[in-house]
DNA sequence: AAACAAGATGATAGCGCTATCATTGTCAAT
DNA sequence: ATTGACAATGATAGCGCTATCATCTTGTTT
């Protein structure tokens, strides 16, 4: 009777053992290749295959103070926007050893501290974070991590580490002047889920405004509650019964737009004649879309891919030049406001 | 000199020393309060407190021989889908103490397989995997596991473990009987990503169409491409050229529908006078386009939680009663196919 | 031939936790 | 008073891996 516990599983030495040689030679067979003379290395993968060993990974983190888990922490799961920069970080991720740790912070200050102390706890071997806006305690927490961290989706002065973004008030601004430049006169904002990214499209779209001496605070129309198409027709059909007078509308993001287009089309206001309408991010359906929806393309997929190489570089210890990137925007002019085109 | 490693953690021996008590007893009284005095659990979780003690996830996962991840395994991060079920998974385990570690089999087996090595390597508290059709050696590992399993999105016989879903193929036949119900005639299919579900759901098509004595197989368009928006709208320009006698289209999903619904409103095609739309999956999107989109719900949230709760349960466990969950589905009718209405 | 550097391998000792069994103290039953 | 049952706590020994230092070959240098 063994009373020791064992898992059942192949480990190292079992490995060690039939190849002949110690376990860490194994260990090292595996990890760092040429250390090791290139027979033993293959006759250790021979037996690798054969016995069908898989390293366990609670241990090795345990004995070498370190994993191959990358943690990601993003407000939304379901918003295009993240599943966009998440496709891009698994394409990135897929072909080297890292794996996801994904994080969901629902918006949240708390959750987002619950969530950096856990990560913490498992000493990824990097970090990702969405956002600049980090609460002081968070911010403390990944200045003192000993790995790598990469804020993404934004930029910004004073990054904790490295950056990967866009400016996304340069982005509003942009947008907003592109409206103004279409002859649209009374150009409204309406934002959903006003989180920082939000806050600071609508000082962009303030600043353009501003700048032209067109600025209307009645014209701006935000919520808390999470976007939706619906949300868009409502929000639109709000602002236009309260002012009849608007005639152009600056979306947060791209399911508002669209929720403002069928919104028009079934009051029978014509777009972009009676009412120009610009989108936020430029997903797929808008150019699709009938009218096509003018909308800001933002480089979502590069921006995961972008940040999990830098990340990962950085891990590997080749710390990129350019710890900052902006990867810029382009507004897309479409049909939504050709008004004069 | 010390030459040992030591990584500054704070240990559950530092918290034991300061509380005065053996490092095992903090481990019962954080992990078993009830086996310890509820004054010792008090200091303890005291001096935990002051010492901002966390445990070490891979040194319990070693010791224990066990880890509180639950491995989930879909097909796409991008399809809002998945990112529907997704929230679902999330708010069910956000509650407890369990972590997801997410895995991208990116529509293939090889990859599939090889996550679900990895994940087995990690043992995880359990599992969650997309759909019914695994390959064989993905199969095997499922059955060896020693975690409960469950099996997402579809119902079907002879399940691994648990499985929560629907029938897709019933959905679909249902969508076409409505369709059929409209007085539409010649009825076709547009189909993209022809996974698995996506090919049940064009046999539910065909069942109800030959129950009708209705089904012609030119009328049926698929491709393996990513469904789009986009590909929507060439997807039904492309059949209706083909065949100008086109009076319906059961759309494979909502991108494709309201791609065939910009399709229509771009050549002015009246729907659904001309043509009925359905779609599939009730994207929120669906009751807000203009003519809104008739679509078949199906509990993608739901599915999540449920599939979540009873793995949960079955981890700690309490073996459901019932293993296999049918949640069902529904047409929901709205103006896309309301010819006669 | 002696001395040494470099390369390959091994022995040892943990990483931070928990399973297992052993010990102690307490109280009711005999 | 003696026994046993039970509750609370502790001592010990790993879980499977790798960091560290030690040893043993080689080939190279003078």
């Amino acid at each position: 009777m063994n009373k020791r516990r064992k898992s059942g599983r192949v480990t190292l030495s079992d490995v060690a053992r039939k190849a002949g040689v110690s376990p860490i030679t194994v260990s090292r067979a595996l990890r760092n290749p040429d250390m090791v003379s290139s027979d033993v290395v293959k006759r250790v993968q021979q037996v690798v295959g054969e016995l069908g060993y898989v390293p366990d990974p609670a241990a090795r983190a345990l004995a070498s103070q370190r994993t191959d888990v990358i943690g990601v922490i993003i407000p939304s799961v379901t918003n295009n926007v993240f599943s966009d920069v998440m496709r891009g970080i698994y394409a990135c991720v897929e072909e080297t050893n890292y794996r996801v740790q994904l994080g969901n912070s629902r918006y949240s200050e708390r959750e987002e501290e619950k969530l950096l102390q856990t990560f913490i706890s498992q000493r990824p071997a990097g970090l990702m974070i969405s956002g600049i806006d980090q609460s002081h305690a968070a911010r403390l927490l990944l200045e003192s991590v000993s790995c790598p961290v990469v804020q993404i989706m934004e930029t910004g002065p004073d990054p904790v580490d490295m950056m990967v973004g866009f400016s996304h008030r340069d982005a509003a601004r942009t947008a907003t002047e592109h409206l103004i430049a279409q002859g649209y006169e009374r150009i409204g904002f309406i934002g959903a889920r006003m989180d920082p990214r939000t806050a600071r499209r609508l000082e962009g779209y303030g600043d353009a405004l501003r700048a032209a001496g067109r600025y209307d605070k009645g014209l701006v129309r935000t919520t808390r509650q999470r976007s939706t198409v619906t949300l868009g027709s409502e929000m639109l059909l709000e602002l236009k019964a309260a002012r009849p007078d608007l005639d152009a509308v600056l979306c947060n993001n791209d399911d508002l737009a669209l929720g403002a287009l069928f919104a028009c089309r079934r009051q029978g206001i014509d777009v972009p004649g009676e009412l120009g309408i610009c989108g936020f991010n430029d997903l797929e359906m808008m150019a699709a879309a009938c009218p096509s929806i003018t909308s800001v393309r933002t480089c979502r997929e590069e921006m995961g891919e972008r940040a999990t190489g830098m990340l990962i570089r950085a891990i590997e210890g080749e710390r990129p030049a350019e710890t900052a990137v902006d990867l810029g925007f382009e507004v897309i002019a479409r049909e939504s406001t050709a008004r004069r085109g």
